[in-house]
DNA sequence: ACGGATATTGCATTCGTATGCAAAAAAGGT
DNA sequence: ACCTTTTTTGCATACGAATGCAATATCCGT
């Protein structure tokens, strides 16, 4: 049952070479001393035979590159940070790295024992979502020569390589889009305060109201969750005339916008957007359903992932590579859920 | 920039004793010899001022433990599978390990290069989601003594664990649900026929049928992904009088059906449950969407996820513990996507 | 104070691979 | 054929922590 593993000395000794050769051998990097041909194949025969595969965790030791980069997300209930996940997990691999995950929830976030965790598996590097991560975690890893990259989110500290998309500008575009349909009482559903993405899109959105002279209606927290959200798009819609509720509702991400919705077509009997138009922001799958047809602002999630592992890798391929802040621009897309120009 | 890392000899050397010291005093296991409270503090007190944490790649190749445990999924897009990843990893994590997550996208599946990496990785065991592993990355794995668990799969093999749902019971359920509310033309969206989750329920549906005297009236594959659910949704139901086509769909999970009702709903004009019926399975969140209202059969996602976790660590910290496959119960979730049983 | 039992401590080795260095072999030049 | 240059090869050591064993210190009873 209990398998001894086998080493590259096992194979050396089966193949009649030193532990070396075995170890040129399986060296990924065009090692600048080969071994002959020759060499090679007795070596691959013998290794084959006995089924070696090289040791990543004592070559880790030697070498000082795990090849493990850790991904903190904490939650994966919004479809995008699912995607983003995947889309990671994939672009990792494709560089011959692994995800090693960490999910918070941010009910029981013991920061410190996570920042213990990632340290003591000498991750090559950090990837981040969805988390706002004390200052502690980054100055702790980073005084470790520990690359992050923040993947949508930001923080003031400027050592922090980020990837965003433009928030503002995003918020900006929903704003816009309302305003120039014609709605005239705004409101916006935000996500949580700690959030830069939730910060930055609601300010996008209020300082294009202010530069239209316009000004926001009504505002509450959706937290992220889909109670809170349920519970404040009913806030601001339940037995109210017409004249009194908001006729316009930007949601700061498409996993509350398609919650909303749903309150107030199903719960409320409004219609969208007769009634109340909708933006939200991201452009998850569902938004494109016809059941939503929801007019978001897209977030560019490929190449906020890509960006993301380029930053990474160049910061773990040059340790003196500087963090930087990529932002890609927002688009709006434009389906059915913001109601047509009313002809003036 | 480049910071040395400290080890245990540092810390050692700064405390005044000796490497071992060190060591035992990190110990996470309550150590048979183990410190002086005076040395102990000695050792703490000069790891705190060095920032020193345990390598836990060094612990690894000593201890012939990596606590990383591998975990293949093949996609996040079906919300299920995301929300199994997060609990999966919360349950690793509460456990004191850790999941490094491999990402096998099933057009680039390069099954060979997979298995490597999880061997070369050293992870204590391996849990699989919706993916269909060849026998061949089982017998490697287990052949090495990983112990492997497949959550929501099953194989032939008698030699894997496993943990399921009652996929057969499931599809009786689904059907008798459709036939006692008086459906008469059933048609059933299938997944991917390569996949045991499928086929199962498929045949719990058409046993109940059998059962009944009732014959399936149609079937189309799906392939577990949102286009070709459209597809076979509209080839149901396009373009046929109401005698001539289905009055009643399972679909065989519910991040198909939702996309499914959705193109009967807006795209063709039809209504459920008046026009037709709907039964999913999983009962993912969105389901329970009034908007939705998808009447389902239920995965005991925690329970499976619970059960997984402890069939991988029964066999992780006991090499003779047998492989087992646990099956969890069903249970039909009746919600508004099944018409009334019309009185007789 | 002494013998013996017990609890601490340190030494030395081990895990499996990578790599600098020197020795050996092969290739190249005249 | 001889000397130089280049390529192969193996030896020995390093990576950082855990642990069996022996040495030392501590405690206890009498």
């Amino acid at each position: 049952m209990k398998k001894r593993r086998v080493t590259s000395t096992d194979v050396a000794r089966k193949a009649g070479v030193s532990q070396s050769a075995v170890s040129r051998t399986f060296s990924p990097w065009p090692t600048q001393s080969g071994v002959s041909a020759e060499i090679r194949e007795k070596v691959l025969r013998a290794a084959k035979e006995l089924g070696y595969q090289p040791n990543a965790i004592a070559r880790s030791l030697i070498t000082q590159r795990s090849r493990i980069v850790g991904v903190l997300f904490s939650y994966l209930d919004n479809p995008f940070y699912a995607r983003a996940l995947e889309l990671l997990c994939h672009g990792l691999q494709a560089r011959g790295y692994h995800a090693l995950v960490f999910m918070m929830s941010d009910t029981l976030q013991d920061i410190d024992s996570t920042v213990s965790d990632i340290l003591q598996y000498q991750v090559d590097g950090l990837l981040t979502a969805s988390v706002e991560l004390s200052s502690k975690l980054c100055i702790e890893c980073t005084e470790r020569g520990i690359p992050v990259v923040m993947f949508n989110r930001t923080q003031d500290d400027p050592g922090l390589s980020a990837v965003t998309t433009d928030n503002i500008g995003g918020g900006r575009l929903a704003a816009k889009a309302l305003l120039d349909a014609g709605c005239e009482r705004l409101a916006v559903l935000a996500g949580w305060e700690g959030a830069s993405t939730s910060r930055d899109r609601e300010f996008g959105f209020r300082a294009e109201l202010h530069a239209r002279g316009a000004e926001l209606f009504e505002r509450a927290n959706g937290n992220f969750n889909l109670e809170d959200t349920a519970q404040a798009t009913r806030a601001f819609f339940k037995d109210r005339n017409p004249a009194e509720r908001p006729d316009a509702l930007f949601v700061i991400n498409d996993y509350m916008a398609i919650r909303a919705m749903d309150v107030i077509r199903n719960e409320l009997g409004l219609r969208i957007p007769e009634d109340v138009s909708v933006v939200g922001f991201d452009d998850i799958s569902t938004a494109a359903q016809p059941t939503y047809g929801l007019t978001t602002v897209r977030q560019p999630i490929n190449r906020m992932v890509e960006a993301s592992l380029r930053l990474l890798f160049e910061q773990i391929e040059d340790s003196a590579a500087q963090p930087e802040h990529v932002m890609l621009g927002a688009q709006l897309v434009e389906r059915h859920s913001v109601r047509r120009k009313s002809s003036p």
